[in-house]
DNA sequence: TTAGTTAACGTATTTTTTACGTTAACTTTG
DNA sequence: CAAAGTTAACGTAAAAAATACGTTAACTAA
């Protein structure tokens, strides 16, 4: 992104903790940093895809641009969920040597917005996600990050369970066709914790909005499961009736 | 606040939703803005306290910095709870007459960041309130505000009513000590709901930090009723052990 | 054919929520 | 000074939700 271009704001920004689930893991989205030391050398770390917003452009925009520009996805599940303004967020030399460079400006301070995003890894365009250098980092293996990143996802993250103990938001992380198996795992991995899968089928079966498919696992070494699906309109139509206050 | 002795950043600032509660009614602090508008006239309207950041100043320290500066309040409950960042958020005559008369700049985008507050209005020091031009009004009264300050203060309440079902903050809102009726009555007001007295009273007794005092009412034409007090250590102590993880 | 594995379902128990009735203690009024 | 009015305080039965746990079914691999 060319600053002479764009007109930046250079004091205020958004990052998006970008979530997404595989092989039993919770993994967020990073791309590389690369700059150059005051020494010459050349360094690679990993930051959260995030930017400097345009002067005159909306936050939420400012986020869903940022996203589009990585992952090639529009439209999705994208909630603004803290701001960090803390003076010191940009104290690490490395930190003010690659805002030089990439921007040209010599940069102290700058408050971000950031905004978490829930994705099905499977069903993003992966071309577009390798192609800016960006990765799935599963969540408990996180790197040293740039500036003040890795409290950002710690957040995300707590915000993530907050919103998946109270909302059926699990689906957005999984294909459209799953089995009750791998939506339990997905809730105990995000959770951290163990749920009884008895209990578990019975609750998340009472709401109307999971709905069983004919289709069924192949290919397993034991009774396979059906395949289920979130009928989303269902549950916005719900969610709506429960909130209709009677006059 | 004289812009030419504080260094602000112009583009971001910080707005405090302080709520109160007196006579059964759930209040938010305003300040008076008075301007003069173009053809030369005086007008007087209502914002919320707030402030230009100044540069290098943390967010949530500029938040109490306002706070304390229009209350004389010090060290009380403050939580970010959003940022508003629309393009448009300045896009009226009398507000940017009103910016371009207090900072002498021209300004047409600013993000800021929202905190809320809950605030003891018996013990509110007054005389600071007064000083300021500021007053409490009733959160169903709200007349017309500055910028985008009435869509804060809904973003605010929903996250009182929020925080109110899942905590209990009830307790900052009345004095230290209160019957449990004055309680019920304040959850009632703040989630706009009835509840049955002797179910409430249940529950909230069954939570170890509400303490029964053997003081009574007095005067009142009816059987006194018990002050109560909210044992703030115990609860603090109550909620990291429910935290607390078994290795 | 047998062993291994996970799916699918049901039932009994405990806990939480909801609904609602009665007596107690004060002031005001006639 | 007695009666009326008002709200406090407490308890119990019924309904609903959460929890604990056992059994059979359907597939593959050996």
């Amino acid at each position: 992104m060319n600053v002479s271009i764009r007109n930046i704001n250079p004091t205020i920004s958004v990052d998006c903790v970008i979530f997404g689930f595989s092989t039993n893991q919770l993994k967020v989205l990073l791309i590389e940093r690369n700059y150059t030391d005051p020494s010459g050398r050349h360094v690679m770390d990993h930051k959260l895809p995030g930017d400097f917003i345009s002067i005159d452009e909306d936050l939420d925009e400012a986020a869903s641009r940022t996203l589009e520009e990585l992952t090639g996805l529009k439209d999705i599940y994208l909630q603004q969920f803290a701001v960090f303004g803390k003076p010191d967020r940009i104290s690490r030399q490395e930190d003010m040597d690659w805002l030089l460079e990439t921007t040209g400006l010599e940069i102290h301070r700058v408050v971000t917005t950031a905004y978490y995003s829930l994705i099905n890894i499977g069903e993003t365009n992966t071309e577009n996600v390798i192609k800016n250098s960006a990765s799935w980092i599963d969540v408990n293996e996180i790197p040293k990050l740039a500036f003040d990143h890795s409290t950002i996802i710690q957040e995300g993250l707590k915000h993530l369970q907050n919103s998946l103990r109270h909302e059926p938001i699990g689906f957005e992380l999984l294909p459209e066709k799953f089995t009750i198996r791998e939506l339990q795992t997905l809730y105990e991995v995000i959770l951290d914790c163990r749920m009884d899968n008895r209990n578990f089928r019975k609750k998340i079966l009472k709401s109307s909005y999971l709905v069983q498919s004919d289709e069924k696992q192949t290919g397993v070494a034991h009774k396979p499961a059906y395949y289920y699906r979130f009928d989303k309109p269902r549950y916005e139509e719900q969610k709506k009736e429960s909130l209709g206050f009677t006059f």
